[in-house]
DNA sequence: GCGGAATAGATGAGCCCTCAACTACGCTTC
DNA sequence: GAAGCGTAGTTGAGGGCTCATCTATTCCGC
């Protein structure tokens, strides 16, 4: 009952050797928590809205758009968007449907798969773009001060170091 | 091409008056996004594999196991859970179908629901949580120094006083 | 008290994602 | 040159989420 706990955490538990999250580390933790899961959605929405793109198909078309001839062995799409192998398989063959993605066999290696952003795609991609950045300027950055966005770029690096450590 | 752009943004894009995000915001932003995403994908992957339990549904008991006879309306709580009505009215089916919630009507509005916690559901929420937190200790607080945590407590907490005004 | 708007919640289709197989090719080694 | 192992990518089942729609109840004004 004195302990306040943690991400959601059961009054009263007994000390079983668990870190508990005190008061200021919970309130820490639902701000993060909570402010990552609205800006997210909101993010999400605002693209889905005014395109019809998911975020996740937008980083793929970004991620083909920036590579050398607009293509780009499977494997490696899949981890620039940091997305499972499966996961971007299924999404290539949707934007294949969509006319906006081809795939073509790797002629280094009969295994591989090239992913190629068709003209089409890219079109999608510049029609989607101005959206997408004018939502996150005006969800995020015009919102924080530029200490603030600083503080937020050493966060998520220092985060990065450890949770995907390359 | 001399303009580095946007979330993924399109080189050589025309003057349309778009607010662009120039190579430091670019930069701040990924790492914000690419953080948050694997952050999450780490914490719900570590719950699930330990307990079965998606943090979403986590949260619902959490939120059920603070309030006063550990029930709540279906409203209150889907607000207290950042959760739309359909997404919780679906996950307390679910949790319904384990066992853990019980759906009750509302004495004082015979359009309401209260949704009642079982013994059974707290019994899965006390299991739970121990794992959960040293989930968010070890990936999150154990990598950020206190003012870090000070400062992604401050940008939260400006996030949602823009996101979730109410 | 009656008609209409607002509120509480449920429901189902469709989409995306995860997880666990599975196929197919390449690379070594003997 | 066949066996075995690792790598590239796909597939399908199952679950969660969104969005639009639907029902039931309450609230309000007259």
């Amino acid at each position: 009952m004195t302990t306040e706990v943690s991400p959601g955490t059961v009054p009263g538990a007994a000390d079983d050797g668990t870190r508990w999250l005190d008061a200021g580390e919970q309130r820490a933790w639902r701000a993060w928590l909570y402010s990552t899961q609205l800006l997210q959605e909101r993010l999400e929405r605002d693209l889905m809205r005014a395109t019809g793109i998911p975020q996740a198909y937008y980083e793929i078309l970004v991620q083909l758009s920036e590579a050398p001839d607009r293509q780009m062995r499977m494997s490696e799409l899949a981890d620039r968007c940091l997305s499972s192998r499966s996961r971007l398989s299924h999404a290539v063959s949707r934007l294949e449907e969509r006319g906006w993605v081809r795939r073509q066999v790797c002629p280094e290696d009969g295994r591989g798969l090239l992913a190629v952003l068709t003209d089409e795609g890219f079109a999608a991609l510049e029609a989607a773009a101005p959206v997408h950045v004018e939502s996150v300027r005006t969800h995020l950055f015009d919102q924080l001060s530029p200490g603030q966005v600083a503080a937020m770029e050493d966060i998520g690096r220092t985060l990065l170091r450890h949770l995907d450590p390359d």
